[in-house]
DNA sequence: CTTGATCTGGAACGTATGGTAAACTATGCC
DNA sequence: GGCATAGTTTACCATACGTTCCAGATCAAG
């Protein structure tokens, strides 16, 4: 009996993600979201409810799609360690290709993250728990295909992994050097160095 | 002949700074900060002309007298090798001791930073250069002084710390197990290999 | 085709914001 | 004591925002 809708929900949660991508929460409004999108707020805020809830949702949607570019590639590539290094490689490279909607959202928005949105706090920690484990499971597959010395501790290794590539992403938002950026992807080589 | 200002630009500036550092610039209001300062917004504005510049002449403050816990022990450490680990457990310290306010100002306002907005950038970089050179020259007098293998490369591993310590306070404030940020402290320590 | 439910678009509301203009007040020189 | 100067305050403005309301459009079942 109703009338239908003349979009879908993924649709919209695509088009709002390249906004709330581009510009943070913050700094897009709900106007901007509906001319982006085509529609009148009220259809928004009738499927959707309110700003919050559209981001988190959005937020969801990114989390199960997108990754960090490269680390799709993490658990199938023939050289786990090339594929690691070449995660911070790429970050790098789009850094200084395209300027804008840079890295990925989910750290963008941890960076971004004001104190107190338990919401955003939780898809934000289990998006880096899982960079986490990829990183573990391609260093355990490099340490298992002689790519890199048994002596690395995977787990603490990753962990600096994760903590080095977001330490990356604040340093090409500030606009730093190439040399400094080069600096980091030397240093995680040597974190994965070769067996004796 | 005129009336004397009330207040002083310093006692301003330190006042405005406590709400965004706490707050970050967006959330916080000119109405809060005025409130905060005891003052009418006018007062403010014909001090300090718009929100922006006050913003900025906040984080310049800020940038000529505050460093990042430890760092300033830096140079003059007796052990600059334990004094460099130390900023690292320090940030993680501090980051489970208070839940407000953590970390640098400067930091907190880099990873909010939103594209193009030059002014900020320029303070937020000289203040990262020279995290960085504090870094640097820690790393040679450690080595100088036979605290880490002089086959560190000085320049890469400052630029590397930057970066994980820019990761942890990523961390911090995406509120990471303890575990992952000891794990980053570990490695700190990695870097800064004994002479053999 | 009627009916009724749902969707849509635009207008409108309430609030908060950054910023401004004009009135008021204290200061110190003549 | 006036009086110009600069600081402070009150009130206000325009705007932008998130959100809601309502009239009208659109569809599918009976």
């Amino acid at each position: 009996m109703p009338r239908k809708k003349t979009f879908t929900i993924e649709f919209a949660l695509d088009k709002a993600m390249e906004l709330f991508w581009e510009r943070g929460y913050q700094n897009t409004s709900m106007r901007e979201i509906a001319e982006h999108l085509g529609l009148s707020r009220s259809s928004i805020y009738a499927t959707f409810g309110d700003k919050h809830t559209l981001f988190v949702e959005t937020l969801r949607r990114y989390g199960a799609e997108c990754r960090a570019p490269g680390l799709n590639d993490l658990g199938t590539a023939e050289s786990p360690r090339a594929a690691l290094v070449r995660v911070f490689e790429l970050a790098i490279a789009d850094a200084s290709a395209t300027r804008q909607r840079d890295h990925c959202l989910l750290i963008n928005t941890a960076m971004q993250l004001m104190y107190s949105d338990p919401e955003v706090t939780l898809v934000i920690e289990s998006a880096f728990l899982e960079m986490e484990n990829s990183f573990r499971s391609a260093i355990e597959r490099a340490a298992a295909g002689g790519e890199v010395a048994p002596s690395v501790d995977v787990v603490q290794t990753a962990r600096s992994l994760l903590s080095i590539y977001l330490g990356l992403c604040v340093l090409i938002r500030s606009g730093a050097r190439e040399e400094v950026l080069q600096a980091v992807t030397h240093q995680v080589e040597a974190m994965l160095p070769a067996p004796a």
